[in-house]
RNA sequence: CGGGGUGUAGCGCAGUCUGGUAGCGCAUCUGCUUUGGGAGCAGAGGGUCGGAGGUUCGAAUCCUCUCACCCCGACCA
């Protein structure tokens, strides 16, 4: 992409409203706008990223063995009334009209919804399990929106369900949810923790909140410093390994992790004193056993292995993604700028032309971005007759990966100057030899 | 939903107390000079002062109502 045929408003100053680093560096790097509090329309580089973290999630539900299908926004408050929950749910759930004066709602989730779908086809216990999942707008008229997107009205969010014959085979789909996420986060370079989080009525174990450290966070978290350093990036995971998957939940649950509502000072104080981790945390995902919360008042029943009706058990899984634009921000940012992970960066490579119209550095930028695009780099050139200074802190600001800077001091001698930019490491090197380290 | 605050050019703000030609910086446009970390000079364009009523010869400014947005708290992916 061209720079100078992008749609990027950047901003040099900071819009007032905007309070925390994510939404400032958001609004000045031109990824969205907001349009009503809490709603915001994602402009072209916003919406990138928006993209990329939305295909990560999809590729690890899908490697997991969830299906994606897609609900619609609007849905029947009739649906609602039926799970009880029309009335629980209060003036958050924004209600609608529609010309014939049905009621209606823009879903704030979809929990009746896949459950009445899934009990008008599923009969047979011999079709499961079952893991269904869509990505799609939700609506949560929130007393207060802020923080940006961290916590808008209109957000989009990952929300997958999952239905069993008995409770081992349901804790089997929830630990599969669980480490699909571990993957997720990981490879949006976020160290995601799991934190024991409330469950409700329901009780037992089977309820956690994945939580990035940012200092930031909305809420407090607690937890084991050991944390930090597992890893889940290299592993190949076998999803329909029973025994394996519940041991990589246990060890990821064997140390101590909670939010401040759920945290338990003595027993965070049985950790070494200098094991001991009190930050700030940003909930990015939840995942949730519920049993039979809404097939049982629902319906949705199968047919056992005797023929008796048995009430599936249900568990439901959610990702923030919207959320996560931001948060990734707020776990990856400096002074100068967003610092975009190579795997949600909106363009790979930044090329910076510094003198356009110098025939030489066009032509060696030029070339570069030309076999960068060719490359599958996805590079970014900044063809702009702009002053190399405002080059560079837009660039700094934008926050992409790498940044390849051509201007005729490093062209005289054959060099061009590479500059990574979380590192902040430059060095010269022949246009070639850039070439070479940016696609090997 | 309680408490507080702000609405003036795309962005950041002054002007409001004490009514009298709507301003400044950045951004934008033109020209010249500049060109390796947000340039300099000269010129230009851009506003129903959030909206509606009212007071007044005259309202950004005073009064009433209203809308929007932000912050703290309670609540939440």
């Amino acid at each position: 992409m061209r720079r100078s045929q992008l749609f990027l408003p950047t901003l040099k100053e900071t819009p007032t409203e905007a309070q925390i680093v994510s939404h400032r560096l958001m609004l000045r790097a031109g990824m969205v706008r907001q349009t009503s509090a809490g709603i915001y329309a994602w402009l072209p580089m916003g919406y990138r990223v928006l993209k990329k973290i939305e295909q990560i999630v999809r590729e690890e539900q899908d490697r997991s063995g969830a299906q994606e299908v897609l609900m619609p926004t609007i849905q029947s408050a009739d649906l609602w009334r039926a799970s009880g929950r029309y009335d629980d749910y209060g003036k958050e759930m924004l209600r609608i009209k529609d010309r014939h004066e049905r009621d209606m709602l823009f879903g704030p989730t979809n929990e009746e919804m896949i459950t009445e779908i899934f009990k008008a086809y599923v009969k047979s216990y011999r079709e499961l399990p079952k893991n269904l999942y869509h990505i799609q707008w939700k609506f949560r008229d929130e007393v207060r929106p802020r923080f940006g997107v961290m916590r808008g009205r209109e957000f989009l969010m990952k929300d997958a369900y999952s239905f069993d014959l008995d409770y081992a085979a349901s804790k089997h789909a929830y630990n599969k949810m669980f480490v699909a996420y571990l993957k997720t986060y990981d490879r949006m370079g976020l160290k995601a923790i799991p934190m024991r989080a409330d469950t409700g009525p329901i009780g037992g174990d089977l309820s956690h909140e994945f939580i990035i450290l940012a200092d930031t966070g909305e809420s407090q978290v607690f937890c084991h410093k050991d944390y930090i350093d597992f890893d889940i990036a290299n592993q190949a995971i076998d999803f329909d390994d029973v025994a394996g998957v519940q041991k990589i939940v246990e060890r990821w649950t064997s140390l101590y992790a909670a939010t401040d509502e759920k945290h338990d000072t003595a027993e965070f104080e049985k950790i070494p004193a200098e094991r001991r981790v009190s930050a700030r945390g940003i909930e990015v995902g939840h995942i949730f056993h519920f049993g039979t919360k809404y097939s049982d008042p629902l319906g949705a029943k199968v047919a056992g292995p005797n023929g008796e009706p048995v009430t599936v058990l249900m568990g439901s899984y959610g990702i923030g993604v919207s959320r996560l634009v931001g948060g990734i921000i707020e776990a990856s940012h400096d002074d100068n700028g967003i610092i975009w992970p190579e795997s949600v960066a909106p363009w790979g490579v930044g090329v910076v032309n510094l003198k356009v119209g110098d025939a030489e550095c066009d032509k060696v930028a030029g070339d570069l971005y030309e076999k960068l695009e060719k490359a599958g780099r996805e590079p970014l050139y900044d063809d702009r007759d702009e002053r190399p200074g405002s080059k560079f802190a837009d660039m700094d600001l934008i926050g992409l990966p790498w940044q390849i800077a051509i201007g005729p001091r490093g062209i005289k001698s054959g060099v061009v100057e590479l500059k990574n930019r979380k590192t902040g490491e430059k060095q010269e090197l022949s246009p070639e030899a850039a070439l070479k380290r940016l696609t090997a």
